[in-house]
DNA sequence: CTTAGATATTTTATGTTTGAAATAATTTAA
DNA sequence: TTAAATTATTTCAAACATAAAATATCTAAG
C-alpha cells in the first residue's frame, strides 16, 4: 500500500467518525428542542407543533400558500399536509380559497381568528428559544446558523 | 431610559433574530437528512427510521435495554417503544427477556436475526450520512459536534 | 377537438407518536 | 405486615406521517 493509500484510508476512518458524531449531536439537539417546544406550546396553548408550523409558515404569506408549496417549505409528505389543514379548518384557524382559474389547485391562508391566535403562540416561541438557546451567544448562533447554511441551499429543493 | 437599558434592548433584539435563526437551520438540517436516511433506508433496506433507531441502540448494548431506558435515549414516549418492540418482535428480529427479579421490567435486545441485519443496515447508514455531511471537513465536524454538545450535558436526563 | 401526459390534491393503508389512563409489580413507611 | 407511594410498562384514542394509488384538472401535440 502507497502513502497516499494509507492516507486516504486515514482520513475516511477518521471522517466516518466525526460526521456520524456530529449527525448524532445534531439529531440529539433538535429532538430535545423540538420536544420541549411541543411540550411547552402543547400546555401553554394546547396546540400541536406540526399544526404551530403549519401556521407560522401561512403567517409568513399572507397571500396564502398552495397545499404542494406547504409540503415541500414543511417537508413533510402531501398526505400529511392534507389531514393538517383538514383539521385546522375545522377549527376556524385556517381557510381553503379558490382563486385562479386552476381548480387542481386550492390556496390556503390563515383566518382573522388564526392570525391573531399565532401572533400570541409566535411571541412565546420565540422567547422560549431564546431561553433553550442561551448557551450560544448572538456571535456563536450567527456563526452557526451560517455553518448550517450550506443544507438550505444545497437540497432544499430536491424531490422526496 | 438608560444607555445600559437600551444596550440590554438592543442586546436582546440581536439574541432574538439569532438565536431564532440558528434553531430553524438547526431543524432543517435535521429534517432534510433525516428525510434522506429514512428514504434510503426503506429502499435499499425495506426498514423504518424509528425502526433503524431502535435497532442501533440495542447494538449499543449487548446486555440489553429496558423500555424506560430505550424512551429515554431515543427521546420518544414510553407508549411509543411498546410499539416499535412489538413489531420488531413479531419480526424475529428483536427479543424481550426477564432477567432480573424484577417483575415489571422486560430487557428488550437484538435476536442473531437482528444483529446481523444491523450491522449491514448500519455500514451504508455510516456511508450515508459521510456523504450526506460531506460539505463539513473532519476538523469542522468535530469542532461543530463539540458545539452542540452542551444540548447533551445539559437537558438530555430531563423528563419529558 | 381529442387524447396523452403532466400537475395538484386527496384518499387509502400502514406505521409512528403522543399524552393520559390503566395495569402490574416493587418499595417505603407507619 | 399492610397501605400508600413509586416505578415500569402497556393500552388507548387521537393526531401525525409516509408512500402509493386514485381522482380531478390542466396543457399541449396532433
Amino acid at each position: 500500500m502507497t502513502a497516499s493509500q494509507e492516507m486516504l484510508k486515514a482520513d475516511r476512518a477518521t471522517d466516518d467518525k466525526s460526521r456520524v458524531r456530529l449527525w448524532l449531536r445534531l439529531l440529539r439537539a433538535s429532538r430535545a428542542i423540538e420536544g420541549e417546544l411541543r411540550e411547552r406550546l402543547r400546555t401553554t396553548y394546547n396546540v400541536t407543533l406540526p399544526r404551530f408550523d403549519v401556521m407560522a409558515a401561512l403567517y409568513r404569506e399572507p397571500e396564502g400558500m398552495l397545499m404542494s408549496q406547504l409540503s415541500k417549505y414543511l417537508m413533510v409528505s402531501n398526505g400529511n399536509v392534507t389531514g393538517l389543514i383538514d383539521r385546522l379548518t375545522t377549527d376556524g384557524l385556517v381557510q381553503r380559497t379558490l382563486r385562479d382559474g386552476d381548480r387542481r389547485t386550492s390556496v390556503v391562508l390563515l383566518t382573522k381568528e388564526g392570525h391573531e391566535n399565532f401572533e400570541q403562540m409566535a411571541a412565546s416561541h420565540r422567547e422560549w428559544i431564546n431561553e433553550l438557546l442561551s448557551h450560544f451567544s448572538p456571535d456563536e448562533a450567527e456563526t452557526l446558523a451560517d455553518t448550517l447554511k450550506v443544507f438550505a441551499s444545497d437540497w432544499e429543493g430536491e424531490p422526496r
